[in-house]
DNA sequence: ATGTAGTTGTTGGTCGCAAGCAAGATGATG
DNA sequence: CATCATCTTGCTTGCGACCAACAACTACAT
């Protein structure tokens, strides 16, 4: 049902999708996704949860512990990797964001309160690598957090537009040496 | 009538906001913005062809033909200018380019044509500022484009989801710190 | 002032369809 | 056979897009 939504999503948005389509491609009949979700909404957000829960699963396996510099870049592989191998997850799950930013919801709530979270990891991961002396002290590490969170939407967004147009290899490649370059202490 | 689409995009998004509802927020019937655009579709069009020239008039009025770091910069202050100044036009914007990145439509293909562009002029002011001495030779004007373009979509992105967790004035002043250390050659 | 044409805006109505609900079918299990 | 969960079907309601006919106003020539 799930994987039906998926495809769904990803041709026509959330907003044109019918929980009728998503029953009947699934296989079922078209009044099923409404009576296991209640309504609309609440389909959209176990959506939510799902996605969540699976790049969750996917960054944390990839960062593990680690912090500083190879904290930051395991999390640009992840993406890397999340980009490539799980591309239509990746394009449902942030179609359901951005058109949840459209009008009030639930989804949207979580995703301001899920986006601080993201924002103080990476703020934390500089902060644990400048203690190690790793990570030159005049990195901000809240700011730096900005730019990476930034980075990493910017490049999902400009991946959305047109994914054809992005050598993936190249700009994960090249950002590396970026963040190398910012951060690393010079001696 | 722009106007009444605007606010009314800012509060339920393109998708569910409805023509009748434009057209009576701008104080005529429910069937003029109907008769006067056709379509939804074209309603549309014609709204993010007024975006896109509001944009570009803004950022060239920063940007002219300066180049190098410095044309960076302008463009950094033309967007940090643009998003207090003109909040409301750019939380519509992007909003109308989000919800058509869910279907095909023309205002996609239009969309990933403007971002060919904003990437080509980013990477152009790299090569002339190399070409000047004034940016280290070791930087590749492509990559740091499309990273510059991922921290403007991307900051846009992180204010759009919750504006109030974002200080922009500090954001940006950093983000001229992180340009000019990653820029600027060594001597 | 009057007839003609063009522009701008209004109104009534059709069509299609999504969401939601309720009643019932199906089928497994103890 | 009784119960519970799962799934289907018929139906209602509401509404958005779109269209066609028409009204009101303006301009301007005669």
């Amino acid at each position: 049902m799930f994987e039906a939504a998926i495809q769904l999503i990803i041709e026509r948005g959330t907003e044109r999708t019918t929980l009728k389509e998503i029953g009947e491609l699934a296989g079922y009949s078209r009044g099923l996704a409404h009576s296991r979700f209640g309504s609309k909404e609440g389909f959209l957000q176990q959506l939510f949860v799902r996605f969540d829960g699976r790049w969750k699963e996917h960054l944390s396996s990839y960062v593990g512990d680690k912090f500083g510099i190879e904290a930051v870049l395991a999390a640009v592989h992840a993406l890397r990797d999340f980009l490539t191998a799980e591309a239509s997850y990746m394009r449902a799950m942030y179609m359901l964001w951005y058109e949840s930013l459209g009008h009030d919801s639930k989804i949207r709530r979580k995703l301001a309160d899920h986006h601080r979270v993201y924002r103080e990891d990476a703020a934390r991961w500089v902060r644990r690598g400048i203690e190690a002396g790793e990570i030159a002290p005049t990195i901000n590490p809240e700011q730096f957090s900005i730019q990476f969170n930034a980075f990493v939407f910017g490049i999902i967004y400009q991946w959305l537009v047109n994914a054809e147009a992005l050598d993936l290899e190249a700009i994960f490649d090249d950002y590396e040496l970026t963040v190398q370059r910012l951060l690393r202490v010079k001696e």
